[in-house]
DNA sequence: TATAATAGTTCACCCATTAAACTATTCATT
DNA sequence: AATGAATAGTTTAATGGGTGAACTATTATA
């Protein structure tokens, strides 16, 4: 009964994630990115955070290769959408920017982003989304710890 | 500030959510799918839970066109982990399920990812895990209703 | 019977990822 | 100061996943 009920509660979990990924993938498609593609997205945004940085932050960021980074920026680069330019003391690290059109784009997205989740998590009072937020941030701390 | 207040939360859901994808990713490819990729043991898990389907079925639970799916399911037809068996009445349709061998993989990875998620779930509280559970679920049926 | 609709496949194209080999540069040790 | 190790990033070849349009085969409908 104990383990049936945690199994349970595991296949909530896992169904309701996927679904809640996959809705608001569709969702940010649609109405958020338009003509970026998801990761695309997450790259530029994480580049609006914390520009400068290097291909090593963003593949850290986001546990990729460097080599998966390097076929992205590629893409965004020939956009321009950002920026390469060789730091002059340590010739090996290249640092990422956005450009200014990367930059209005992403404003523009981030604005969009606001309304979009905003009309959804409107929907909860804010005791509830505020003690969601903080299991979600629970489960990140203990998923880090592992 | 109540404006910037639901901002906030927006900018900490996203970027939590994105962590914990991106960390039970990690954990499942190591400790779970093995041999299998993230989408294909999706895939298989909703073929073990729904067989016999169709590819249309699948496409609409994933919200994916019916050319991914083909796709995909060529490549575990070809490596015998699924079979394919026309409908005799209307023989447009073709009816998937596991075949021996993908039952037994797929009875093996729930069983990893029971004790995968099991071991972090367990870090909270039954309470805690229960709301938490039920908010997640009242965001499927906002996202539904969308 | 001719036309619509449906189920699935094929094709051409793109994006994302990995792993290994590589270039260029800097660091560290002797 | 020279050599060998470490670091940052790129290239290449391969695989998987996705779209959209055109296609085949089959069934439904008017």
């Amino acid at each position: 009964m104990e383990h049936r009920k945690l199994n349970e509660i595991i296949e909530t979990y896992t169904s309701s994630m996927n679904e809640v990924n996959r809705r608001v993938n569709v969702l940010m498609n649609e109405q958020v990115h338009q003509e970026l593609t998801t990761d695309q997205f997450s790259t530029l945004r994480f580049l609006q955070k914390k520009q400068p940085c290097t291909s090593s932050d963003i593949a850290h960021e986001f546990s990729i290769g460097k080599s998966a980074v390097t076929a992205q920026v590629n893409r965004l680069y020939e956009r321009g959408l950002i920026d390469r330019k060789r730091d002059q003391d340590d010739r090996r690290i290249v640092y990422l920017s956005l450009t200014a059109e990367g930059k209005k784009l992403m404003e523009d997205g981030t604005q969009k982003l606001y309304d979009v989740l905003g009309d959804i998590l409107l929907e909860f009072d804010s005791n509830e989304i505020e003690t969601f937020i903080q299991s979600l941030e629970k489960l990140v701390r203990i998923l880090r710890e592992n």
